[in-house]
DNA sequence: TAGGCGTGGCC
DNA sequence: TGGCCAAGCCT
């Protein structure tokens, strides 16, 4: 570790001191009321809310959040059920992975940690389809504990606010990661509230397309706004292509054994994409994937048995 | 570590 | 219109 970096990440703690204060008052006053966010949304109800909000919109997540926790209030009524119906009550939300893998990680809760969903940063970390964003924002959230939390929201402000550019790289870097710690309020109260706080100011103020900076509490102190907003400049940010891909196809296949109980002939699956080659690819991937299970004589359902170890 | 993995709304 | 974007994870 270089003395001029030690110096920098002194000098982003100084700067951020100063805002703390303005941030986690902006959030008392404008923090969206969300259902994960209520009390008795209890620490079940953050990590299903931080599994369907990984890529996906709040508004799209809202309705199958509510049937969700409605229909599985506790991680062993999910850990209970087959895993073909959490992967059908996923809906349209996408990634349907994510779907296997929360009741993978309600599996592991049940049986590992007596029904409850664990405190520690580490167990949580080890239950499938937890990363280091959804650990660090279930023990912020749910317990009140101090982590950096670094999703796509936090990355942007802080990039714009202490780094003066426009948008974060495209990998988060160990850089990133230094400077969330040194910026991260000393109190642990503190710290998950200013968690909370800087994303949703991401969210809803400092955007990815419009930023509104005349709302922003800390304008004044951006690097970004203050260099004149420069736009983006190096590698092209990483976008994703959709339209004739696999993941296409597979999008198309699932959503057929969704909507369908009683397990459906391939020549139903065949319809709903033409080239034969790339539609096989993605029933095997989606089977490979335990999103879907064959059965003898060429049909197809939605996953009975258990398709994951859930030891991690 | 780069790339695979859904879906839909917005401008 | 279509590229961009949305509280990532995993290999």
């Amino acid at each position: 570790m270089t003395a001029t970096s030690e110096c920098h990440a002194t000098d982003d703690h100084r700067a951020a001191l100063r805002l703390h204060a303005p941030v986690n008052e902006w959030f008392t006053e404008h923090a969206r009321e969300l259902p994960w966010r209520r009390p008795e949304a209890g620490a079940w109800g953050v990590m299903v809310s931080e599994f369907m909000l990984q890529q996906t919109p709040v508004s799209r997540v809202l309705p199958v959040y509510e049937q969700w926790l409605a229909r599985w209030p506790r991680p062993a009524d999910l850990a209970a059920e087959e895993p073909g119906e959490a992967v059908r009550a996923w809906g349209r939300l996408g990634y349907p992975r994510r779907a296997l893998r929360l009741h993978g990680a309600a599996a592991a809760i049940a049986e590992r940690h007596g029904g409850d969903v664990p405190t520690g940063h580490a167990q949580l970390l080890a239950l499938p389809g937890v990363g280091e964003y959804t650990a660090s924002a279930v023990a912020s959230f749910a317990y009140g504990q101090r982590h950096p939390v670094l999703d796509t929201n936090v990355r942007r402000v802080f990039t714009r606010l202490f780094r003066g550019r426009e948008f974060p790289p495209n990998a988060t870097t160990a850089a990133e990661r230094k400077l969330a710690r040194a910026v991260l309020p000393e109190e642990e109260a503190t710290a998950a509230r200013w968690a909370a706080a800087t994303m949703e100011l991401g969210a809803l103020v400092c955007t990815a397309r419009k930023p509104d900076c005349r709302a922003c509490p800390v304008a004044t102190e951006c690097a970004w706004k203050i260099a004149g907003s420069p736009p983006h400049e190096g590698p092209p940010r990483r976008t994703q292509t959709y339209a004739g891909t696999d993941r296409q196809v597979r999008g198309r296949l699932l959503a057929v054994l969704r909507e369908t109980s009683a397990p459906v002939p391939k020549e139903r699956l065949d319809e709903v994409w033409h080239e034969p080659v790339q539609r096989a690819r993605a029933l095997d991937g989606l089977v490979a994937d335990g999103l879907v299970e064959p059965l003898a004589g060429g049909v197809y359902r939605l996953p009975r048995s258990r398709p994951h170890s859930t030891a991690r």
